[in-house]
DNA sequence: ATCCTTGCAAAGCATTTGCAGTCAC
DNA sequence: GTGACTGCAAATGCTTTGCAAGGAT
């Protein structure tokens, strides 16, 4: 079928960036920083450093926390990754680098990619009260409830 | 002069705010939360726990670090302050609890408040997108550069 | 062969916690 | 007087760092 071989030229378009992206930063590739960056294409679930440790750690058995930390700041750096902090001081990594904005759950914390971005006209009309400020990046999250953690929804919310 | 007629009543104001929030949660009312809350509720540069520190020292001279972090937290609990996470890690803490948004600069990070908020109308079209899921907040922040730190701009940039 | 990366363990930093004395009510 | 609050210091948890061994180019 078509989905096999798809997959592997995505396996393979995804080394690809990685091995030109640290190329042009004068660093190497390595079989950590490669499972770390599938691992971040691959999930929706922008995780935590260390959840991307355990995850990893099933393609790369020995791989350290530490590691782990300086590869997502390395895809970071190259422009592959995103950081993102939450209220709760907690760090997460976003394998999507376009300019996009998140949904977050309050009740399982939950974090979802919106397909929408806020409108120009609509930044242009916040930003037009802030002068002389030369606004580069827009960054918005609605909080609330999934439904499956909505209090006010009609099922136990566990 | 008016001024100083209303300065006094807006500190009797703030205080009696406090009194208020914390006596109907059953907590007590001190020097040290009194500090923080109207240090908070002075500025507009929505500082960490340690710059709240530094200067809440100077009004109560023995506060100890972990006081403040009580108080800022009491006052989260009490919505009297909201609790702010910038990229960088850092909480900061923001005496203002009305629905607002900020601007923050990119080379001197200073943090400042937009008086519009988004368009309720926009939230709608952003929130379409994530089916069931119940929107009860908004954040946003624009990120750029203030005047005096526009790298584009003419000046010396520092 | 060079020098970037890794894994380990120790260090750092912001924040939280335990506890005895103190204070608001 | 009672129970909450403070200040101190120790503890916690996440993240970073130093270094010797190993690996990519």
């Amino acid at each position: 079928m078509e989905g096999r071989k798809q997959m592997h030229e995505e396996t393979t378009d995804v080394e690809a960036v990685l091995r030109e992206a640290l190329g042009a930063s004068g660093q190497r590739f390595t079989e950590q920083r490669a499972a770390v960056f599938r691992f971040l294409r691959s999930t929706e679930s922008h995780p935590t450093a260390d959840e991307v440790f355990l995850r990893v750690r099933t393609d790369v058995p020995g791989i350290s926390l530490a590691t782990v930390y300086k590869s997502l700041e390395t895809l970071v750096g190259c422009g592959l990754a995103a950081k993102l902090t939450y209220v709760d001081g907690s760090a997460r990594y976003d394998g999507r680098t376009d300019d996009h904005h998140h949904v977050r759950c309050l009740g399982c914390s939950r974090v979802m990619d919106l397909p929408h971005r806020v409108d120009d006209g609509e930044v242009a009309r916040l930003q037009a009260s802030a002068d002389g400020f030369r606004v580069t990046g827009v960054r918005l999250e609605l909080t609330g409830y999934c439904p499956s953690c909505d209090p006010e929804a009609a099922g136990a919310p566990a």
